[in-house]
DNA sequence: TGTCTGGCGTAC
DNA sequence: GACGTACGCCAGACAT
């Protein structure tokens, strides 16, 4: 029996502060409502309850203001936006089915304190939905309390873990502390860390106070005056919850009804409210039954015979889940140590490789076994993060062939701003709580899986492939369905190609980088040396503190610019400004270029070359930047340097092998584009129609020129704007890249806008749309989240249109480039992404024709209202090709 | 010794 | 405050 008790008060709160900004058709605010519902049903998804209370603060004052007139004195007065969306949040609340408590003279908190006290009296399970720590005093045996906006969960544990008390603590740590929002007044001086550390040595307030006289120092003294005077008694009252408010209910009437399916499609219309039809269906399709622990009756499995048990239950069920434990790094260098199984409700350990004296199956028994099971297409697989489970398969040489279904990837693809981690995905969408791997290995149990205990590893292991099982189900279950086409078509099919790119890799030649650091480091220690001599004393030139320090108080330079904390600047713009009068400041320039190509690129790409391969294997993520875009670490080879020749002598380093050339295949333009295409504006997409100089068009047009009459002055303005369009770009931003008066700057743009008012038109209305609904899109359907309402969100939801497309239209590309590779024969191997460009490797004698036929696939990869263009080079180094 | 933040700089 | 999306280096502060 579980009991789901909501403080809809609370949430109510919460939802106001990070609600979109909508308005019902009389201009009444609604977001607060939207966002509660929405909560509401995510709870209940979450923490499937037989019974449940949503609590609200009935209105007028409490015993508690009776106790202590100036109680809660300190609020400012309830937002009027947020008083107004009470009433409709009860209604809706009413409406699905909910039991709704309001009750007076008591606050949501006492009412949820005497119900959790009845439920914990008949072993019924508590979750308290809440972010007001006062409730946190509630948390024991079989009482949780979760944020409903943060998804995290507290048991007492976690409680000890955020405050140093126990729950049983809580509410003397509250009086001890004290609190101005509420108007508690606590004991002065006395805050988290020393409330903590004396009910820790303590125990509880009457001990610390048996004790005060011994408390030296003006807390002491502040603690005795508190105790004597009386405001601790207080404090320690107005914390406590009253646990015996008459509820007027009896315990069979917080059972949830079916909801009142009409009354909410009318709240849904009076309200403008178009996407809650999908809160409303879950409502109606709660069950009842709480998931049982995951992972918590997993089989360990340590024969053969065992694991024929399972190869079989598989190939019945078609499909399953898995998941493998690996000691070492990186993905391609990594040991398999285990793997877990899950199918249905059923789930298994198969310990491989631990450092345990007791059966397990030999590692390539084991894997021959499952072999065929990945290479049967017909057999769904399904993990989290598959890419990583794909490659230690690959290390041994298992094939996985057939759709795999990847929770990580299927979690961004429907909600890109949030936490892809399986234990946030598992507590958000399972209600589940997962031990995290750190508390299994960490440096004084275990120092890797391998010497983690078998009895300890299996229910871990096992609960990873049980929760990737039930969230692939979650996940791809209740799809809108342009993000279920953008997954199914793009995210989830770009997995396998970004495994065969990654275990491609690409050749570096580390000798060459290993001779450019030498010198670099030998040209830095001349400017170390030099900077030393300026300033007259001796410092480091990597520190922005201390050059700051001899530029600025001793060199006496002027500030130009600060730091986003208040510190004088010394970054690139503020030195160069420096430069001509400070030979400090040229100094400090040449050596931060020298530093940064040294540190980051040419003495670390050496130590990422894969003894095995002898090549460097980036690790591509898929779920890293909200827009879509692909990012890559581990090394990131998206940000190689091109703009500077010394920079350029890095990407020189990147090359093919002898007998092969690499092709670099460019997307020209593509983000204005997209531009031309989403917003529809007739000149910018006859500009490309044209297939003329973009930047020399758009000049022509701001400045009203011929063509052949642009100045090369006129056209780096014109590439400015063009390039500032995308980001949402200001007059400042404009007039500070092209170093002209603010004025000028608007001046510029409001030329262009003239020109382009379909441009014009789609901006503003993309920032107003997307704001207001939460999220921008892109035209293959890619939903990208907008937070927040000032002009960083607007700029952000006028950029992710563009860069979000780029970026589908870039995957779908590479998924037909894969495919086509794959079944050509070809020894061609596709090696890197950078958002708009391809590198591929050829062999030289394919190099032609794989250029030719790589532009017409990326060129076709959508049919847009402009042309795309695509520029292919080969050559030896990445230099050349680009 | 490890972890986190700030400042900075590379790419598209 | 002022131009979007990333990754990663080094210094320095702080906890262990």
């Amino acid at each position: 029996m579980r009991l789901l008790l909501v403080d809809a008060t609370a949430c109510l709160f919460r939802a106001f502060h990070a609600a979109p900004d909508l308005r019902a058709d009389d201009g009444s605010p609604t977001g607060a409502v939207f966002v509660l519902a929405n909560i509401l049903a995510k709870l209940r998804r979450q923490w499937p309850a037989e019974l449940i209370a949503c609590v609200m603060d009935a209105p007028g004052g409490t015993f508690r203001h009776r106790m202590f007139p100036a109680y809660k004195a300190n609020r400012p007065p309830l937002d009027e936006e947020l008083r107004v969306q009470i009433a409709p949040s009860a209604e809706f609340i009413r409406a699905s089915g909910c039991p709704l408590l309001v009750i007076s003279d008591v606050e949501a908190d006492d009412v949820i304190g005497t119900l959790t006290l009845r439920a914990a009296k008949e072993k019924c399970e508590v979750i308290i939905a809440s972010s007001d720590k006062d409730l946190m005093q509630l948390v024991g045996d079989g009482v949780k309390m979760v944020d409903g906006m943060q998804d995290k969960i507290y048991d007492a544990e976690a409680v000890r873990k955020k405050f140093g008390v126990t729950p049983a603590q809580m509410a003397d740590y509250l009086a001890l502390v004290g609190d101005s929002a509420d108007n508690i007044p606590g004991v002065k001086k006395v805050g988290a860390k020393t409330a903590a550390k004396w009910l820790n040595e303590c125990g509880d307030l009457d001990s610390i106070l048996k004790q005060s006289a011994g408390i030296r120092g003006v807390v002491g003294a502040n603690l005795r005056a508190a105790a004597s005077d009386g405001t601790l008694a207080l404090s320690r009252k107005l914390v406590e919850l009253k646990t015996d408010v008459d509820a007027g209910m009896e315990w069979n009437e917080l059972t949830p009804s079916p909801p009142d399916e009409a009354k909410w499609r009318e709240l849904c219309e009076r309200y403008n409210f178009r996407n809650l039809a999908g809160a409303m269906r879950e409502f109606a399709a709660q069950k009842s039954a709480p998931a049982p622990k995951a992972g918590g009756g997993a089989e360990i499995v340590r024969d053969p015979d065992a694991l024929r048990r399972w190869t079989e239950k598989i190939r019945a069920a078609g499909e399953f889940a898995f998941d493998t434990e690996t000691i070492g790094s990186p993905a391609m260098a990594a040991e398999i140590v285990g793997f877990s199984l899950a199918v249905e409700n059923e789930s298994a350990y198969v310990p491989l490789a631990h450092k345990e004296d007791t059966p397990q199956i030999p590692r390539a028994r084991a894997l021959e076994m499952m072999a065929p099971l990945f290479a049967d297409s017909g057999i769904l697989k399904i993990a989290h993060n598959a890419k990583y489970d794909l490659h230690i398969l690959a290390n041994y040489g298992v094939e996985v062939a057939g759709i795999v279904e990847d929770t990580k990837v299927a979690a961004f693809a429907r909600d890109p701003g949030s936490p892809t981690n399986l234990p946030s995905l598992c507590a958000r969408h399972l209600g589940a709580q997962k031990t995290t791997f750190k508390e299994l290995v960490d440096k004084k149990t275990a120092a890797n899986f391998a010497e983690v205990d078998i009895a300890r590893a299996a229910p871990y292991a096992a609960s990873d492939a049980e929760c990737a099982w039930r969230l692939r189900a979650v996940l791809t279950g209740a799809m809108d369905a342009r993000v279920r086409g953008v997954y199914e078509e793009l995210d989830r099919p770009l997995v396998p190609v970004l495994l065969r790119m990654e275990r491609a890799g690409v050749l570096v030649d580390a000798e060459e980088l290993r001779r450019f650091a030498a010198d670099m480091r030998t040209r830095m220690a001349q400017l170390q040396a030099r900077a030393v001599e300026i300033a007259g004393e001796g410092f480091n030139l990597n520190s922005p503190k201390q050059l700051a320090k001899m530029l600025y108080d001793r060199g006496g330079a002027a500030v130009s610019k600060k730091t986003a904390t208040g510190e004088r600047s010394t970054d690139e713009s503020a030195l160069a400004k420096l430069a001509d009068d400070f030979p400090l400041a040229a100094v400090a320039l040449e050596h931060r270029q020298l530093a940064k190509l040294t540190g980051t690129y040419a003495e670390k790409l050496p130590r990422m070359i894969l003894a095995e391969t002898g090549r460097v294997h980036t690790d591509f993520s898929q779920t890293a930047a909200v827009t879509g875009r692909l990012s890559s670490s581990a090394p990131n080879l998206q940000n190689i340097p091109i703009r500077t020749e010394l920079g350029r002598r890095i990407r020189r380093a990147f090359s093919a092998p002898a007998g092969s050339a690499l092709i670099s295949a460019d997307y020209s333009q593509i983000e204005l584009r997209l531009m031309a295409h989403v917003s529809g504006d007739a000149a910018l997409r006859g500009a490309f129609a044209r297939g003329a100089d973009i930047h020399r068009q758009t000049a022509a047009e701001v400045f009203g020129v011929a063509e052949e009459a642009v100045s090369a002055e006129q056209r780096r303005a014109a590439k400015a704007i063009n390039f500032g369009l995308m980001y949402g770009m200001s007059a400042f931003g404009l007039a500070r890249g092209l170093k002209i008066s603010q004025t000028q700057a608007r001046h510029y743009m409001d030329l262009y806008f003239s020109r382009y008012p379909g441009v014009a038109d789609f901006m503003s209305r993309a920032a107003r749309e997307s704001v207001a609904r939460g999220f921008s899109e892109t035209i293959f359907g890619r939903r990208v989240p907008v937070s927040g309402k000032g002009g960083g969100a607007e700029r952000a939801a006028i950029n992710a249109p563009m860069q979000g497309g780029a970026a589908d239209l870039m995957k779908r590309a590479m998924i037909r480039a894969d495919e086509w590779l794959r079944n050509s024969g070809l020894r061609t191997r596709m090696l890197l992404q950078v958002h708009d460009e391809l590198i591929l490797e050829s062999p030289l004698e394919e190099a032609e024709e794989a250029g030719e036929r790589l532009r017409e696939l990326m060129t076709g990869a959508a049919e847009l209202s402009v042309p795309l263009a695509v520029e292919v080079r080969a050559g030896g180094n990445w230099d050349e090709a680009h």
